[in-house]
DNA sequence: GTTGTAACTGACTGGTCAGTCAGTTAAAAT
DNA sequence: ATTTTAACTGACTGACCAGTCAGTTACAAC
């Protein structure tokens, strides 16, 4: 095939998106840097002017995507400063529980597990920037609830924590809903979320 | 080398714990069949004397390991009776949160959340005769405690699965303690678990 | 002992695939 | 128009590795 008129520097990012499907699918042995080419409308070669190696264009493919999705959080969780902390917790978990189970996460999140025990430096890149992240946003949320007398006083921290591990789990769970004896609808897993993480953070009824 | 006297049937075995070993650290597409059998003191044609091919090692050694999970969870789990279904939970709670933990274990999680989703009917057969089985457990307790008054009105089965997420999610983030936020020993996770989650549980003081 | 046989070996094969590079082409520079 | 540049191509190579099989060895049967 004649080569495609270059567009400037958008192949790198073509290729990583392809990048992306191939090893989300297969994996980062599994996947064929032919089969990324083709799906990049790319010969081999051309990757090979952007990446050293495999490993490298893995490693970028990671790290671009955790970019983005750092970047679509921050887009998606602009807080409305509501009054009610619970109303603000529950938009803060209603978006991310949107965010979690969107197609590109459940990808990045399987290959974190999966992969990435392999490159230590990624997996504390993405723990840093991703995880402990949201970790303080939550944290302060919960803190703010605690600080108004809406929650009972508990560690901010670890009730953060918490709820990374709730929306997590279950967000993992949903892509084989009925087989983990989900309900049918990801919006109702979502209340039953809600209605837990709150209750254990409420103040008991005085 | 000379073939090593022969044991009866435990070669399909020392196969099958080498195979663990490699794919769990490489992957399945990453492992070779030549180390799993250098791990395992055989020369490669052996493995095939047993297994037919690369693929249906990897399922043997998948189904293997979680019917051996499944046993060592029940005689880990056999319920001392107690008065107290709080402490019945914590009970179950702690020695979940060991066994969670193990290598063992660990690796298996790992390959079930990365690699299992090309082999449905293991996905399915983990999701049901685990996951599934110990929910049940759990939530059998939780009924109990809501039958004695000990604990709120809510749906068993939905706690059960709560407090599947919390301990699967925390158990898979101690591999990475210091990354991902978490204490220094293990046994105060494990106490901020069972804090938040009995918090959840319990009545609100009358 | 001798024979039978099933477990086991490891060199070999054929296919696959990461990585290379000499050559081609689109576009910019002059 | 012509030259220069750099993006791009895809056939090729060499390594690697799943899977094979002719031959070997330990043990059992007699």
């Amino acid at each position: 095939m004649s080569p495609s008129r270059r567009k400037p520097e958008v192949r790198p990012l073509e290729i990583l998106e392809a990048a992306f499907h191939e090893f989300g699918e297969h994996g980062l042995a599994g996947a064929r840097l032919d089969d990324i080419a083709r799906r990049a409308n790319v010969a081999k070669g051309t990757i090979y002017l952007y990446f050293p190696n495999k490993d490298a264009l893995f490693r970028e493919m990671i790290h671009s995507t955790i970019i983005e999705s750092l970047a679509s959080a921050e887009t998606t969780m602009a807080s409305a400063d509501d009054e009610d902390t619970e109303a603000l917790l529950r938009l803060l978990a209603t978006r991310w529980w949107h965010l979690l189970r969107t197609p590109r996460m459940r990808t990045l999140l399987r290959l974190v597990q999966g992969e990435l025990h392999r490159f230590p430096d990624l997996m504390a890149f993405y723990a840093d920037s991703v995880t402990a992240r949201g970790r303080r946003l939550a944290a302060s949320i919960v803190e703010r609830g605690i600080a108004r007398g809406e929650f009972r006083d508990t560690d901010p921290v670890i009730a953060a924590r918490m709820f990374q591990g709730l929306w997590l789990s279950h967000a993992m769970w949903t892509e084989h809903a009925a087989l983990f004896g989900l309900p049918d609808t990801d919006d109702t897993v979502l209340a039953e979320l809600l209605d837990f993480f709150l209750t254990a953070l409420r103040r008991p009824t005085a």
